[in-house]
Formats: structure tokens, C-alpha cells, sequence
DNA sequence: AGCACGCCGACT
DNA sequence: GTCGGCGTGCTC
């Protein structure tokens, strides 16, 4: 009688054991429904242990294997492994995370043939026959999946497809004779060079020449220098080889061009994208075919670093710097890292692009950890855009714009270009104030201030979601004379609209474009040149292209200058250049305005030159001089309850109980957060710094046991996050 | 996390 | 006399 080891959906750190008759070997990695407690989930079988190392205590009976699909491949596993290990969560909650949430609860898309996990291709006479048919795309997908099925499962699946569809019937035709061949890898599969620019055949080469293997790449090139271009050329190869590709990017919604790029120029390929957006039956149809080997190319967010691929052979991460790739509750994860490992782990290379990349990837690539290519200028032999510093000490503000900036917007309005002025605050002001008593609308439940949201008459917390009319007068003292104080997007919009009143002003921000379709509404309107300037946040700045727009003109920009994070300075760097980036395309020169009181501050001139060498070496020495990443390492406890003595008690006993510590780490004083309180939760947090990787994760390993063991009350929450992006 | 068991207040 | 509050403890 064999035992299964399973790892199971539950926060508890270990798997658990159960008796299987039929388990074999074979059978590891396979999905698996168990009795648990008084009811039954669905795990994965994640070892096989022998007799003496099974759990003591009597064993229950596994419910039923899932043995209709493949089982989960072992690098898929050693990644997961590799998750919980390194990110101190529990390997049952690694697994549920990763798989689909329709295989989570076992409802399975019958698949057949689960061995079949190599490339087909087709004969000529195959093409032809699927060709008659006219679904060759759908057909070649489906044939795919049942790669490599002997003789007798082919004569079975003929006779129930001949049954249904006209798809069906061009696959029994196929079935029936010598149509399908497999596809040879091809030996030579030298890269396309032909239209590229010299720096991007450079690029290609380089990553093309270090197939075979894991190398890492760090891709640099600014907005429009073709990196997408580089991308193509390499996936190209890698399917010409018969490679299945892994390509992430922060968020699929914001470039939804990008799949259509894909998918037009690999007509032939199956593209899958997954995101946690979709519904359950395409992630789990998406992840089937990319488990079974039927996927060529996987397009998706962080989850989908997850998505097992028994042909993988490259890993693309665009716009690696991204926040996006940081898995923000449950396992804390980032999806650029462990792309990292599982390419090493599976001997793959892994592409990393940016125009601004994360200093930690910067400093990978000083130190040769990865190879630094180079795409220096932009593709169309376009100037970067020119960028000039409003210097607004000296000046009157309109409402937060510069005499400058007013009359660089008026100049565009009368050459009909489209220019964007970028405010990273939504509202109408950031807060409401009474001008008598000084009363000031804060949030009940956080320690913030209600955002005055003029559009509809609202107070809104941007933090809890909390949400009021707007007072008639000061609920302290009875003033009618409440004051919006500082300024938001909606502000801007509505002065801009007074100023040029023959303009078409348009807002974009989370509040404008609630949903997708009123999102691609907007782009819509941007693109068919329905809008002359548009006001917007962050939404604005990712990947999209204007041909019309020459001005971006950035307000506010200062006050993440000092803020107290030690990564704000990178952060707002790579924004700046990010949002930049829109400005100037094909035959129109751009412009960037900042405006800004420091602008002789170093990130500033840097952006002048778009240095970003410069700022990243500057950067880098501060963050040296001061022992801060990438020069040490990090991990953060957090823990939230109704009282701020709470959870400062328990990080107090958290890290009495991490004693002894080496030398090489750090645990500094409970502090709390500096949203000390949001949605009623008074949270606190405990940092710990190590000096390098390695100490810290023995530190985190042997604490974590302890950690759980403590006694807390029960409303108490806390978790811990390695490498946390932001302290 | 669920979901039990387990001892003390307001109801038919 | 019960229904039910959520405090503690377990799940192979």
C-alpha cells in the first residue's frame, strides 16, 4: 500500500500524508482529492515517502488521483518548492495559488492522453486536409494536445470525432492517415536579422548565441528603441526550435496591443495569455495546453509564472522594474525573481527589459551577474524628447500650472497636437479644510485624509474605500466656508477647461475609467483625436502611444523627492522617464516639462540628460553607503490588529523569540507603519536586515516555526514579505 | 483557514 | 430548560 504526501490549500506549513493503493511514481505531481477535517480538498502530490517515513498516526484514504490530466512536471514543483522555502509560505498555498482556480476545486477540462507532451507538426498532406476544412488554427490546437498517442487511442479518438464537428472530422481525416509528424528541433535556427537596426541584431544575437542554457539578460532600452521587436525575434527562434516561450508583463489590460502583436505575428502559434482576470475556464484551458505541451507561447501576468511548460526554453520579463510583478497578499512573491530562478533551474535564458530597470537588476549587470545589452537609441531615429525644468519658485501658480507650462499647452492647442499633463493624485483635492477651525476631513477608519472628489460631490478614502457626501459646512464648528486644499486631477481638468475653453479636456484616472470598456472608450477618443489635452495618473504612462502628442507636462512631481522610502527616488525616476516616453512620436518632435522647486536636485538633471546611468550610479552609491538593497537584504513582519499595543506587543515577542541572532542580522524596533491605521487595523511592522541572502533565509527558516507558535489574540493578523518593495 | 468542541447569557 | 456567543485546538 503506497502513501501520498500532499500539499494542501491550508496556511499550515507541512503536507500531508495519505494512503493510496494504486499510487505509483507516475503519479507524482498529480492532482488529488483527499478527505480533510470533516470535508475534502484538492491537493498535489508532491512526494511519494517510503514506508518509514510517513507520517506515525493512521493514515486516511485518498478520495481519487486526477489522473485525466497530465501530472504537474517536477521543475513545476521544485519552483514551487523553491516559493515556499524562500518566501517563508506554506507549500499547500504556493500550489493552490498557482494552479487555476477551476483545477483548485477539481473540476477538470477532460483531456486525453496525459504522456503527450511533445510538439507536433503536420506533413504537407496534413496541412492540406486541415486546410479543406477551414479551421486549421483550432484543429492544429486541438491535435497538439493529443500528441504522440499510440495507434490504438488514435483509431479510438477517429471514431468519436468522426461523430461531431466539422473540426472534428478534419481531425479523424487526419488521424486516419500519415499526417502528423513530429517536429524535429531545428539544429541550425540562426536568428532573424533582416529590418532590424544594428543595435537590436546586436541584442539578438547575444541572446540567440547563449541558447542552450541559463544566462540572465538585462535588455536597456528607452521607450521606442525596439525592444518589443528584440522579443519577437527570439520567441520566433525559440518556436522554429519547437521551444515553448513564457512572456510576462505587468498588467495585460494595459496592453492589450501587445497580444495582438503576438498573435498576428505568430499566426501559426498558439498564443495563451493568462491573468486573473479571465474567467475560470480560460485560465484553466490555457493552463491544461501549456501543460500538456499544446501552448507555444505564454503571454501573462505575475500567476503565470507559475504555468508549468515541459518545451519551455525562454523567459521574457518586459518592463522588468515593474511593481505589478510583486505579488501583494497571500504568497508574497515576486514574479521577476523567480522567473530568474526557473530559468536557471530549467537551463533556459531570461530576458529582462527595461528603459529604467530596478537597481537591483542594474547592479546584476555591473557586477556581470547578467549580461547587459544595450539598445541605445530609438527606432525611428527619433530624438528623445527635450526635457526642461520648470523652475516654479519664482513664479505664480494657476492652480498648480506655470505661466510655462500654461503657454507650452496654448502652443499645442494651435498647432492641433495633444498634449498630457500628468498628476499622480486623483480627486479634486487631497483633502477638505475648514477655514475657521482648522477642521480637516480625515478618514474615521484610517490614518488619512478624506480626498475631496468634486465630480460627485463626495469625501472618499483612497485607502478603505470609506465614502461620505460632501458636508454643507464644518461638521466641528459649523463654517460654511470649507476649503479643498491642494490639488488632484479633477482640479486640474476643471481649470484647464477655464482656460481653454475651446479645448477638449479629458481626465484620465481610475475614478474616469472604472471599467475596461469606459478605459478603451478613452483611448479610443485619445487615438481618433477627440481630445486636445489630457489630464491623468500613472494609467497614462504605461505603453500606450499617442501620434499626436508632443507636450507632457508633469505637476507635483517634488513631493516624492524626499520621501522617507529609500526607493522613492527610483520609482520616480522610472515614472518620469516612463511618462516622458509618451511625448514626441514618428515626425513630431516631444517635449517634457517638469515643474518643480529643486530643480538642481540630481534626479532632475539626471532626467535633463535621460541619464539614467548616471542616476542609477548615484543611486547605487547611496544605497552602498548606507547598507540598504541591493547591498543587503530585507524581509519585513507586519502584523495588524484593533490595537496599536497589539501588535506592537507582538512583534516585541516576534523578535525576542528570533534569539540568538548572527551577527549578520539586524532586527531594528517595532515601528508603526506609516499608515498606522487603515480600515480600523492599527498595524506595526518589524524590519530585518541581513547583510546577505543567505543568513537571512536561515534566520527566517529556524524563526518562522517560533513564530507561529506564539500566542496572539485571535483578530490579530500578520505576515512576513522578503524583499518588500516598499518599508 | 475552516470547523469542530466547549462552557456561559436571553429566549420558546 | 435550549439556542448560540466566539475562545481554543486540530486537520495526515
Amino acid at each position: 500500500m503506497a502513501t501520498v504526501r500532499v500539499a494542501l490549500p491550508v496556511p499550515l506549513p507541512q503536507a500531508f500524508d495519505y494512503a493510496a493503493d494504486d499510487a505509483s511514481s507516475a503519479d507524482l505531481g498529480r492532482c488529488v482529492r483527499v478527505p480533510f477535517g470533516n470535508g475534502e480538498k484538492t491537493g498535489v502530490i508532491v512526494d511519494l515517502p517510503p514506508a518509514g517515513e510517513a507520517h506515525s498516526g493512521k493514515l486516511r484514504q485518498v478520495r481519487a488521483i486526477l489522473r485525466e490530466l497530465p501530472p504537474l512536471p517536477p521543475d513545476w514543483l521544485r519552483l514551487a518548492r523553491f516559493t515556499s522555502a524562500y518566501y517563508q509560505a506554506p507549500l499547500g498555498e504556493v500550489v493552490s495559488a498557482s494552479l487555476p482556480p477551476a483545477l483548485r476545486r477539481a473540476a477538470l477540462i477532460p483531456q486525453r492522453d496525459p504522456t503527450a507532451l511533445w510538439p507536433l507538426g503536420l506533413t504537407d498532406a496534413g496541412r492540406s486536409a486541415l486546410a479543406s476544412h477551414g479551421r486549421a488554427t483550432l484543429a492544429r490546437r486541438i491535435l497538439q494536445s493529443l500528441a504522440d498517442c499510440g495507434p490504438q487511442t488514435r483509431a479510438a479518438l477517429r471514431e468519436q470525432f468522426a461523430t461531431s464537428s466539422a473540426v472534428g472530422r478534419a481531425i479523424g481525416d487526419l488521424l486516419a492517415g500519415d499526417t502528423i509528424c513530429p517536429v524535429a528541433p531545428a539544429p541550425s535556427a540562426a536568428p532573424d536579422l533582416q529590418p532590424l537596426r544594428p543595435a537590436q541584431s546586436a541584442a539578438v544575437y547575444a541572446i540567440a548565441a547563449a541558447s542552450g542554457g541559463y544566462a540572465a539578460f538585462l535588455l536597456y532600452g528607452v521607450t521606442g528603441s525596439g525592444k518589443t521587436e528584440v522579443y519577437l525575434r527570439l520567441i520566433d527562434r525559440s518556436l522554429s526550435r519547437g521551444e515553448q516561450v513564457l512572456l510576462l508583463v505587468p498588467e495585460i489590460g494595459l496592453t492589450p496591443q501587445l497580444e495582438a502583436r503576438v498573435a498576428q505575428r505568430f499566426p501559426d502559434a498558439l498564443v495563451v495569455s493568462l491573468h486573473s482576470g479571465q474567467s475560470d475556464g480560460a485560465r484553466s484551458r490555457g493552463f491544461v495546453q501549456s501543460l500538456t505541451g499544446a501552448a507555444d507561447i505564454v503571454l501573462g501576468t505575475r500567476l503565470a509564472v507559475f504555468t508549468p511548460m515541459p518545451r519551455l526554453g525562454l523567459i521574457v520579463v518586459d518592463e522588468e522594474q515593474d511593481a505589478s510583478y510583486r505579488q501583494q497578499d497571500g504568497v508574497r512573491y515576486s514574479a521577476r525573481d523567480l522567473a530568474v530562478w526557473r530559468a536557471r533551474d530549467r537551463g533556459v535564458p531570461v530576458v529582462l527589459g527595461s528603459a529604467t530597470p530596478s537597481l537591483e537588476s542594474w547592479h546584476a549587470a555591473q557586477r556581470g551577474r547578467y549580461a547587459l545589452i544595450d539598445l541605445p537609441e530609438r527606432a525611428l531615429a527619433e530624438a528623445l524628447p527635450a526635457v526642461k525644468l520648470v523652475d516654479t519658485r519664482r513664479v505664480r501658480l494657476d492652480n498648480g500650472l506655470s505661466p510655462a507650462m500654461i503657454e507650452a499647452l496654448r502652443a499645442r492647442l494651435a498647432r492641433s497636437e495633444q498634449s498630457l499633463v500628468f498628476l499622480n493624485r486623483r480627486g479634486y483635492a487631497p483633502v477638505l479644510c475648514c477655514s475657521s477651525c482648522g477642521w480637516v476631513s480625515g478618514c474615521r477608519a484610517c490614518s488619512a485624509n478624506l480626498v475631496y472628489h468634486a465630480a460627485d460631490r463626495r469625501l472618499r478614502c483612497h485607502h478603505c474605500g470609506a465614502e461620505t457626501v460632501l458636508p454643507e459646512q464644518c461638521p466641528s464648528c459649523g463654517n460654511q466656508d470649507l476649503q479643498p486644499f491642494g490639488r488632484g486631477t479633477q482640479r486640474l481638468e476643471a481649470r484647464l477647461a477655464q482656460l481653454f475653453p475651446a479645448a477638449r479636456v479629458l481626465r484620465v484616472d481610475r475614478d474616469a475609467a472604472r471599467t475596461p470598456a469606459q478605459w478603451a472608450q478613452m483611448l479610443e477618443r485619445i487615438h481618433a483625436n477627440q481630445a486636445d489635452i489630457l489630464v491623468g495618473t500613472q494609467m497614462l504612462a504605461k505603453g500606450h502611444d499617442f501620434a499626436r502628442l508632443t507636450l507632457v507636462g508633469v505637476v507635483g512631481a517634488d513631493a516624492s523627492l524626499f520621501a522617507a522610502d529609500f526607493r522613492a527616488a527610483e520609482r520616480l525616476f522610472a515614472q518620469l522617464m516612463q511618462v516622458g516616453g509618451r511625448s514626441g512620436r514618428a515626425d513630431l518632435p516631444g517635449e517634457v516639462y517638469v515643474q518643480t522647486e529643486y530643480p538642481h536636485h540630481a534626479l532632475y538633471q539626471a532626467l535633463l540628460t535621460h541619464d539614467y546611468a548616471g542616476f542609477a550610479a548615484q543611486q547605487l552609491k547611496e544605497r552602498r553607503a548606507a547598507g540598504f538593497p541591493p547591498f543587503a537584504a530585507h524581509a519585513i513582519l507586519r502584523a495588524e490588529a484593533g490595537q496599536l499595543a497589539q501588535s506592537l506587543d507582538f512583534l516585541q515577542r516576534a523578535a525576542a523569540a528570533a534569539q540568538p541572532l548572527p551577527e549578520t542580522v539586524v532586527f531594528y524596533d517595532p515601528v508603526p507603519m506609516r499608515l498606522a491605521r487603515r480600515a480600523n487595523l492599527e498595524r506595526a511592522q518589524l524590519l530585518i536586515e541581513s547583510s546577505g541572502r543567505p543568513a537571512l533565509q536561515a534566520v527566517l527558516s529556524a524563526w518562522l516555526p517560533r513564530l507561529r507558535a506564539l500566542k496572539a489574540p485571535r483578530e490579530l493578523r500578520w505576515h512576513i514579505e522578503v524583499d518588500p518593495l516598499e518599508l
